[in-house]
RNA sequence: GCACCCGUAGCUUAACUGGAUAAAGCAUCUGACUACGGAUCAGAAGACUUGGGGUUCGAAUCCCUACGGGUGUACCA
């Protein structure tokens, strides 16, 4: 539609201009129309009133496009009525496209890195929102026409690790998630609270005896415990590493349970031991061509002040590596093994720093890839009593938090005696699927960049602007398409849509456009509110216009409800929620 | 100190990236089940878009400024 206005103006006034100088909306419901193109910005080249020009752009339009079925102009706002039979027609080629919601492939390849754990405790809220976005994005991405890779880069070394490591050690007497019947992840996750917890009674006990915290910091023994076991882990000391391996290895089983919950999962794993040597060669290399440069002592910098950025650190003057230098490397390493055209990395705000200057070092060495470099950075999730922190234990461990969520679902869909015709294990399927789209949806719903409160009572909501509003419309259409049989063949379309099927229609066609946008922008809350939108605006539809009992309309609005429900599924598909058929 | 992000009805979020009278959900009040599914629908009430300037036909959106909240500024990852 912008590029047949854009079109017209040329045509009208001989000027050129682009169609993304077009801006056009739907018509708000108080005036006339459905779309509007707003004239203001081509009075330039008309040389006329905003009125004027609409009105002579709308003449235009009118004459030489048999879609536009009328107009009329308010002060520099064009409003075009599009004609029934062109609706029509769109809804016909909706309902003949098995994919509907799949642009074909263009031919590029985007990595998603997200998730990426650290080995030492549990998965919480936080990284839930993260794997969610990421996967989100993922299934936008290649709904869009990408090719994806999935990617999760795991920390699983350095001093962390090894916290939890000497801990078990002292502590543990032989403990594994077979005999305490702990989830590994969880049973990892104690000795490191445990650590924390011994450490700081040995710093106090040092400080008692009058050591300066700093000194007693250092000189507790159990921190010097996990340094060594860290520098024997770096000298691959057989014993170390045995341990560090069993003690992931139950991490790893913990995640996966974790993750096959949250039906999140990844084409391609990433483990720092294996990485953090590397980016090495690239700085050195860096330093041999000017980029970086060398301090007294020998340590390796670039200065970004001519960004507005500071000095960074890319090798300690002992030549070992640091965070940046390992980012760099598996940059390198990613694109060696994909050659990929994007690649988005899925990490918490608090990192914007970071990724600002990754994107630019890499610009700085030259890298032709390095402009498709994107940080999809999300903000923190609070809580309605505040921060989650671990020193305080007011973080939502993942695993119980999914617990709780289908517990709830289950309670509230008892209560409405809404499954009581269903076998038991096809009842606790359905409160997972409840549960867990309740769960979700609440996180995607919200813009990535912004801040997220996570109210439990209100993200357990089955009513409003929620994940089983939609699926319970989803089921419903279902069931009423069931009743009806298949629509076989619609209507002669010689009839006049009412609002109500021309609002449902005009949303619908808006779905690839929802798409398209929300791939641009890394954003599955477009999606989630979009989804939103078209179930409120179905029931609308639903109430007002008896289906089965329609003589003259029959078909076309079981037409409607069927591509509905499918728009339906494969948007809830994208956002990676799962539709019941009943409910 | 400096840098970046955020501030929209009581609460949680939208606003098609500068467009018309700022849109929903929750909560509150009112109404609708002999109907194809009431986990629904219709209606009421609720906002000087944190304050103050500016840019222009037009600002929640862009610029400046003040205030409030957050994050970063590590030879941790």
């Amino acid at each position: 539609m912008a590029r047949i206005t854009a079109k017209s103006i040329n045509a009208l006034y001989g000027e050129t201009i682009p169609d993304s100088s077009v801006t056009i909306n739907e018509t708000r419901k108080e005036f006339k129309g459905d779309l509007t193109v707003v004239t203001f910005p081509f009075t330039r080249s008309s040389k006329k009133s905003p009125e004027e020009t609409g009105g002579e752009l709308g003449t235009y339009l009118q004459e030489h496009y048999e879609e536009i079925a009328g107009f009329s102009v308010v002060k520099g706002f064009l409003n075009l009525v599009i004609s029934d039979r062109y609706w029509l027609g769109r809804i016909k080629a909706m309902t003949a496209s098995t994919d509907v919601g799949s642009q074909p492939p263009n031919g590029q390849k985007v990595m998603v890195e997200y998730s990426s754990p650290n080995t030492n405790k549990p998965l919480h809220l936080g990284h839930i929102r993260n794997n969610l976005l990421g996967y989100s994005v993922s299934r936008i991405l290649e709904a869009a026409g990408y090719e994806v890779i999935k990617s999760n880069l795991i920390n699983d070394r350095g001093i962390h690790i090894c916290k939890s490591m000497a801990a078990w050690m002292k502590f543990g007497e032989g403990e594994t998630p077979a005999s305490s019947g702990m989830k590994g992840d969880h049973l990892v996750g104690k000795y490191y609270v445990l650590f924390d917890k011994k450490y700081k009674e040995q710093i106090g006990k040092l400080m008692e005896v009058g050591m300066t915290e700093d000194e007693a910091k250092f000189a507790a023994p159990l921190m010097q415990e996990a340094r060594q076991m860290l520098r024997m882990w770096e000298e691959g000391d057989p014993e170390v590493t045995n341990l560090w391996k069993t003690m992931n290895g139950w991490v790893y089983d913990g995640f996966e349970v974790t993750y096959r919950r949250l039906g999140v999962d990844f084409d391609k794993v990433y483990y720092e031991s294996d990485t953090y040597l590397l980016g090495k060669d690239i700085v050195l290399d860096g330093l041999e061509k000017g980029t970086f440069f060398r301090k007294p002592d020998g340590s390796a910098w670039i200065d970004l002040s001519s960004e507005g950025l500071d000095e960074k650190l890319l090798l300690r003057a002992d030549g070992t590596s640091v965070y940046m230098t390992q980012d760099i490397g598996t940059a390198q390493l990613k694109y060696d093994d994909y050659q990929m055209d994007k690649s988005v990395y899925v990490v918490g705000n608090e990192q914007d720093y970071h990724f600002k200057v990754l994107s630019s070092i890499l610009e700085k060495l030259g890298k032709p890839w390095a402009s498709g470099l994107y940080h999809l950075s999300y903000g923190m999730v609070d809580l309605p009593s505040g921060k989650m922190k671990s020193r305080e234990g007011t973080v939502v461990d993942a695993d119980d938090l999914i617990d709780e969520m289908i517990a709830k679902a289950r309670h509230n869909t008892l209560e409405l005696g809404k499954a009581d015709q269903l076998p038991e294990t096809e009842k606790e399927e359905l409160f997972r699927k409840v549960g867990m789209a309740a769960l979700k949806y609440y996180l995607l719903r919200v813009d990535p960049k912004k801040r997220l409160l996570f109210d439990p009572n209100e993200s357990i909501d089955l009513q409003g602007h929620t994940g089983p509003f939609i699926q319970y419309t989803y089921a419903r259409i279902r069931s009423v398409l069931e009743k009806a049989g298949i629509a076989t063949e619609s209507d002669a379309p010689g009839f006049l849509l009412n609002a109500d099927e021309k609002n449902l229609v005009i949303l619908l066609n808006k779905f690839e456009t929802t798409i398209i946008e929300s791939a641009a922008d890394y954003n599955p809350a477009v999606v989630a509110n979009y989804l939103f939108d078209l179930a409120k605006t179905y029931n609308k539809f639903y109430h007002d216009n008896p289906i089965l009992k329609a003589e003259d309309k029959q078909q076309f609005r079981l037409e409607l409800s069927e591509i509905t429900a499918r728009i339906i599924s494969r948007g809830m598909e994208l956002l990676g929620i799962e539709v019941p058929e009943q409910m």
